[in-house]
DNA sequence: ACAAAAGTGTTAGGCCTACACCCATGA
DNA sequence: TCATGGGTGTAGGCCTAACACTTTTGT
C-alpha cells in the first residue's frame, strides 16, 4: 500500500509548522482554531498546520497550511519558537516550528470558510490536540513581551479605530487596567497616530475620535533607536 | 555500503542543533568555533551542532554536540531560532534549530579539549561553513536585545566582577559607549547589585570595589514586574 | 433622571542625562 | 610629574502616576 520509497541512513524526524492566529474582537484576544478530522485526536480542536514539504521553507509551510485549512490567505507569519519534545506526536517523531501572527478581525469575517475553524475567546480554549496548550501559552507570553516594544498591536485593529479600543487591546493583551487620561497621553505623545478625520466639527463629544497607525512616524522612530531599557 | 534502512513514504530533512557559545573577557564578546574536519566545509570553521538523534529534544542534541566537539558541557543552551532555508546545506535538505548560550570564560579556559576549538573575537570572526554568518548574526542581535532585559549579562564575567568590567561588558554588547557615574547609579539603584566584600578599611581609592549578582534580589523585582515599556 | 462613554489638565515624585573634580597609583 | 583609573553629586528636563469633573446620549 503505502511506498517507503524515501530511506535514509538514519532516522529523521518529521517536521510540521503550525499557526497561532490572533485577532481581537474589540474586547478580548480571539484564537483561530481548527477541528481535527484525522486521528489522532480526531475531533479534537487544534492550532492550523501541518507537514513541511521537502521544497518549502517553514514559514512557507505555515502558510500554506493555514490557507488550506482556514481559508486565510496571505498572513505575515512570524516563527517563536520549535518544540522538540519526543513524544510531542504519538505516531512519529515529529517536531514542529510554531508561528504566530495577527490579523484584522474586520478584514477575515467569514474568510475563514473551512467549515471546521473557527475563533476562540482567549479565556475560553478548549482542550487541544497534541502539546498545542503549550504551543498557545507559549505564544501568549510572546505576545505580551512584544505588544511592549513593538507596534504589532495594530496589526489586531480595524484602519481606522478609537482610543478605546486602542486602550481594551493593550489591556485584553496585557492583563491589566490603564488609567484612560494618562493612556491617551502616552499614545498622543509617541507620535505614532494620525488623527483620522479631523474631527467635524459641530460633533459631540459622545462620538469618538478616530485614529489609524502612522506607520511613516513609527519607522523614523524605530530608527533612531526609539527608548530601550539602557 | 550505506544501509538505509528508515525509510518513508515522503521526503524528510535532517535535523540539527547549532549552538553560538559566547564569552566575554573584559574587553570583547568572544565567540567559540570549531574547524570542521570532514566535507562539506572541510577547514572551514563553523559553529559546534550537528545531527539531532531521534530519541533526544533539540536542547540535549545541542549540549551533547557541544560537548562532543568543544569539551564545555553543563552549558544552558537556550534556543532562538530555527533555520529552514531550502538550500541551505549542499548535501540534502537540512534545517537547523539554533541555540545559545553565555559561559564564564574564567571557569572554561582549557575546558575545550577539541584542539578544533577556538574563542575569537565578535569583530574578528572568519568566514563561516554553511549560513553560519546569518545565524551568528542572529543571534548576536538576540543577545543585545535580551542583555537589556534579563540580567543575562552576569552569565559571562566571573562570580566577583567591578563595575568598570561590567559596563565594559553592556558596552561592547550593546556597541555604545555610557557616561561611568550614571552607568553606576543606575546599577546601584536596581538593586541586583551586592558588595563581595565590605571593602578593606584603609583601602586605597585605586583599588575597584568588586560586586557580584544577587540572585534573589532580581527573582523579587521579576516576581513584580520590573518595569517594561509600559 | 440616570448610567455610560468621551474628553480634558495639573501636580508631585522619580528617573535620566549631562557634566567636573579629587585621589591614588604606576610608569 | 604625568597619565590612568576609580570614586563621587547635582541640577534641569522629561516622564509617570494619580486624580475629578463636564458633556452628551441612550435607555
Amino acid at each position: 500500500m503505502e511506498e517507503l520509497k524515501y530511506c535514509y541512513k538514519y532516522p529523521h524526524p518529521s517536521v510540521t509548522a503550525d499557526c497561532v492566529i490572533f485577532g481581537f474582537d474589540g474586547m478580548s484576544i480571539k484564537v483561530l482554531l481548527v477541528k481535527r478530522g484525522v486521528e489522532p485526536f480526531k475531533n479534537m480542536w487544534a492550532l492550523p498546520g501541518g507537514f513541511m514539504h521537502i521544497d518549502e521553507t517553514a514559514e512557507e509551510c505555515a502558510r500554506r497550511e493555514l490557507q488550506e485549512e482556514t481559508g486565510l490567505s496571505n498572513v505575515a507569519v512570524e516563527q517563536f519558537h520549535t518544540f522538540t519534545d519526543v513524544r510531542r506526536d504519538p505516531r512519529e517523531r515529529v517536531i514542529t516550528i510554531a508561528h504566530y501572527a495577527l490579523v484584522k478581525l474586520s478584514e477575515v469575517k467569514g474568510g475563514d470558510d473551512a467549515d471546521a475553524a473557527s475563533w476562540f475567546s482567549q479565556h475560553d480554549i478548549p482542550s487541544l490536540a497534541f502539546d498545542h496548550d503549550h504551543i498557545l501559552r507559549m505564544a501568549l507570553k510572546i505576545l505580551k513581551e512584544r505588544i511592549c516594544f513593538e507596534p504589532i498591536g495594530f496589526e489586531l485593529l480595524p484602519e481606522v479605530f478609537t482610543m478605546t479600543e486602542l486602550q481594551n487591546l493593550y489591556e485584553a493583551i496585557l492583563e491589566v487596567k490603564f488609567d484612560r487620561r494618562n493612556f491617551y497621553n502616552k499614545m498622543l505623545k509617541l507620535g505614532i497616530l494620525t488623527e483620522a478625520e479631523p474631527r467635524p466639527e459641530g460633533a459631540s463629544r459622545r462620538i469618538a475620535s478616530k485614529y489609524r497607525f502612522n506607520a511613516t512616524k513609527y519607522a523614523e522612530l524605530k530608527q533612531k533607536g526609539f527608548r530601550l531599557e539602557f
